[in-house]
DNA sequence: ATGAAAGCGCTAACAC
DNA sequence: GTGTTAGCGCTTTCAT
């Protein structure tokens, strides 16, 4: 506090009751201790004239409980400036809003060490977590042990309640709008280290979608933002292989994107030549003239279905413990 | 808490000093106390064994001061989810992980009532507060009387200290652009509604510098999301009217990217019909396709620096009043 | 070099 | 109905 606050002291010293009732009074939160209408209205007045305004950190310490859940997105390997990220947030942000208790997100910023992002998730600051990382991410196994409330969004994690995309039937989906089209030998390209759960899920199960339709895949971990000596990819662009592959289905937007950029240097036609699938639907500002084609997962609703039950977990309720949110395909100007 | 969790006492008991020298041992800020080294470290041990975590609510209740410093973007007006947005979020990230000191952040939701809000502003729990909102903002009435460390961002708003792109500047180079590219009559597509402060600076710029250098402006309020009879550009899109205007800019990206919807969709050549320039200089995952025309301010350095100076201002220093960082012009394919 | 006492502002439990 | 007593877990005097 920077200048001498005004407390419930004060409020009760002018009015001339006890700490107490004033505490009754305006939060309400109290069982057993009952006012009479005169007092409380009193009080109020009393409170509204002196300026006076809850300490939620006195308060905090005394329930044990703050109303601020943390959001931890890894150790800095992510910013928020990602839009798949920033659709995240803005879906804990709704989720926020929408619970009318007075819940605020507690950003848990990496770039500390490990140590220190677990003393801020068990210092008593938030009463929950919201974790979007790969099952390896060293925090997740502290968190294990703790009894701190924790949601994991996007990647399930075990023995963690999870809310993700369905990422079986994203794979499944696009295996088969292919099939349709028509295409026999495909590129799959996967994440490089296949750490994400939601990328190993989403690789499978389109590998056995396709053995399942006759559809020949060859498989093409790439890292994520691409690199210039992308051998095989680019081979297969430039060259008029025999029985070319005619479509990369990526694992997630950013690569399809990424991809993209590449046939365009390249002077590779798309779809003509090759069509390019990926897996997000994020918007962009160019939807009017070129919409990737992708699985549309509600990243949003994940983020505030994820709020919505670590609400419940802090309530002390149980929660399903993995929660599948439906995802559809998105025909775009790509494939 | 969720269960008993270990304090202070349970490791000055085990180590059988008092809690004082525990507090000395383990947080440091203590300015009198003075340990011997081999107590220090009978009790660092100690704090181990027992997995003692620093409650970091009562540490703030005693000392007045949460290092967690709040952001407020709008009373439910923006989303988190709009790619200028994340480029702030993802800015007071960097800013956060920088300062090595234990900084959060803590985002202040709306879909409150005002007091709501203003109460979380005020009830201690953040050392000081990063806004993103018009002046006439509610908030910022109320905020003015306090004594919360404030800073503005992207706005400036009066009486508070701010950190704002070149708005001038930008506005300057899109006028010489265009004059030098021979643009004689342009549309300025503004903010319907002028109440932030960015968009009136970088129209009034706008049209000074452009009057300047001979050009003919008309201006045009829209609403930030195109309107279907949307008539008068329509019309100038639509009809080749004599000596129509050649160049529309846009006061942001986001209306640049609606105009070149519009012209996709009538039809309208982009940029041999119609130049659209935007300003932000947010990019998409198409650049290597199509870049709108715009002003790059560096949105996250301006977020990056308003933590900083946060920091400043919370720690007792005068920061400059408003801080002002470069733009520069971003040549892309719409003009 | 260490410890004891006194709160920070609030609320849960019990008296009256 | 209302007041009293005790802390929540920590840190800042001031004494030893």
């Amino acid at each position: 506090m920077r200048r001498k606050a005004v407390t419930i002291k004060d409020v009760a010293d002018l009015v001339g009751v006890s700490k107490m009732s004033v505490s009754a009074a305006l939060s309400g939160t109290n069982g057993s201790t009952k006012l009479s209408d005169s007092t409380r209205e009193r009080i109020k007045e009393a409170a509204e004239t002196l300026g006076y305004t809850p300490n939620a950190i006195a308060r905090s310490l005394r329930r044990q409980k703050t109303d601020v859940i943390g959001f931890y997105f890894g150790h800095g390997q992510f910013t928020a400036r990602l839009p798949f990220l920033a659709e995240i947030i803005g879906g804990i942000q709704e989720g926020c809003a929408q619970h009318k208790q007075d819940l605020l997100l507690h950003f848990i910023m990496g770039g500390r060490s490990l140590e220190d992002v677990y003393s801020s998730c068990m210092s008593g600051q938030i009463d929950g977590l919201i974790v979007l990382a790969p099952p390896g991410d060293p925090l997740i196994a502290l968190l294990q042990g703790g009894d701190l409330p924790v949601m994991a969004v996007v990647d399930a994690i075990q023995d963690i309640p999870s809310v993700v995309a369905d990422d079986l039937l994203g794979a499944q989906l696009i295996a088969e709008y292919l099939h349709a089209k028509g295409h026999k030998k495909v590129i799959y390209r996967s994440l490089e280290k296949l750490h994400l759960v939601s990328a190993v899920r989403r690789r499978d199960a389109f590998l056995e979608a396709a053995t399942r339709l006759n559809m020949s895949v060859e498989e093409c971990e790439l890292p994520q933002v691409t690199l210039p000596g992308d051998s095989r990819i680019t081979s297969w662009l430039c060259n008029e292989v025999e029985e070319r592959p005619t479509a990369v289905i990526c694992w997630n937007d950013e690569a399809g994107y990424d991809l993209l950029h590449h046939c365009h240097r390249h002077k590779v036609k798309v779809p003509e030549d090759l069509a390019i699938i990926g897996f997000d639907g994020l918007s962009t500002p160019l939807e009017s003239m070129l919409v990737l084609t992708s699985v549309r997962a509600p990243w949003a609703e994940v983020a505030r279905t994820a709020v919505e039950l670590l609400c419940s977990r802090i309530a002390g309720k149980e929660v399903a413990k993995e929660t599948v949110l439906p995802v559809q395909m998105l025909i775009g100007t790509t494939g």
